[in-house]
DNA sequence: CCTTGCCTTGAAGTTAACTTCAAGGTTTAT
DNA sequence: ATAAACCTTGAAGTTAACTTCAAGGCAAGG
């Protein structure tokens, strides 16, 4: 498959894949005759885990490490480390769901209490502080 | 409380707290007889909202939008569309929650077959497309 | 009164993650 | 055989969200 169709499948342009090629995000695709990217199978998996991860919210950097874990060869637990940096990501995200989690449940908070802080407000009453003891989200 | 204080009490530079103001993230923060900052709860609670949301992933641009709405007189229903507004940015984070479960599902799945796939790779099979039927969260 | 540590504004600089540009090679269709 | 539609690389440009810089004013301690 060419660098068009790839874009086309993943919703990112050749440019961009590109980019990805050239920063190390992805393994260097293989090339035809042409000198033209073909890429594979395994070459379009990476490029579907790092979309997906990128709209997570990993940064480049962090997907450069990781890619180039899967590139050495002869150190002895390649796999052991690749497999930590799986768990310590999901772990992460583990940690940002929950954040996000909480930032909602201040909108609902806000929401609830809104009229009644509109009325306290033009009654020249005292703001409470939002930020301590802020709400938190239940489960 | 002036500039510094309120900085600390956010993990927040001064820098940042000027820019927060002058690009319009938080109303204006009253002056005193020396033209210093003199952040009062309600600037506190400002601030609190827009680094809590901005931690939560969204744009200094929709925080302007947000804030602008807090300043408009006169206009009817200014209650009635800043609770649209809170409720809209709610969604958005249930929709970006269930977005990151999914991530996280994936994570989970490489984490449970990389031996194998691992093993299938080395022995020539073909590698399956991961973008297919990606893995999806529970509940 | 002078140093130290605050504060002010406006403008220019930085970083991440692309995006666009320039110059040119290949393949396919008319 | 020539135009349209692909592809290549390397370098320069863009945008968001700060950050740093320059030049100077206020306030408290010695």
């Amino acid at each position: 498959m060419n660098i068009k169709q790839a874009g086309e499948l993943f919703g990112l342009t050749t440019e961009t894949l590109r980019y990805y090629e050239r920063v190390g995000v992805i393994p260097q695709v293989a090339r035809n005759k042409s000198g033209y990217r073909e890429f594979t199978i395994s070459d379009l998996n990476w490029v579907y885990l790092v979309t997906t991860l990128r709209s997570a919210g990993l940064s480049i950097e962090s997907l450069i490490e990781f890619c180039q874990l899967s590139q050495l060869r002869d150190g002895q637990d390649i796999g052991g480390a690749q497999k930590q940096v799986l768990r310590d990501e999901r772990d992460e995200l583990d940690d940002k769901i929950d954040h996000l989690k909480d930032v909602r449940a201040l909108l609902d908070y806000k929401l609830e209490h809104y009229d009644d802080h509109v009325a306290k407000f033009n009654a020249g009453e005292p703001v409470e502080k939002l930020w301590e003891n802020p709400p938190r989200h239940q489960d």
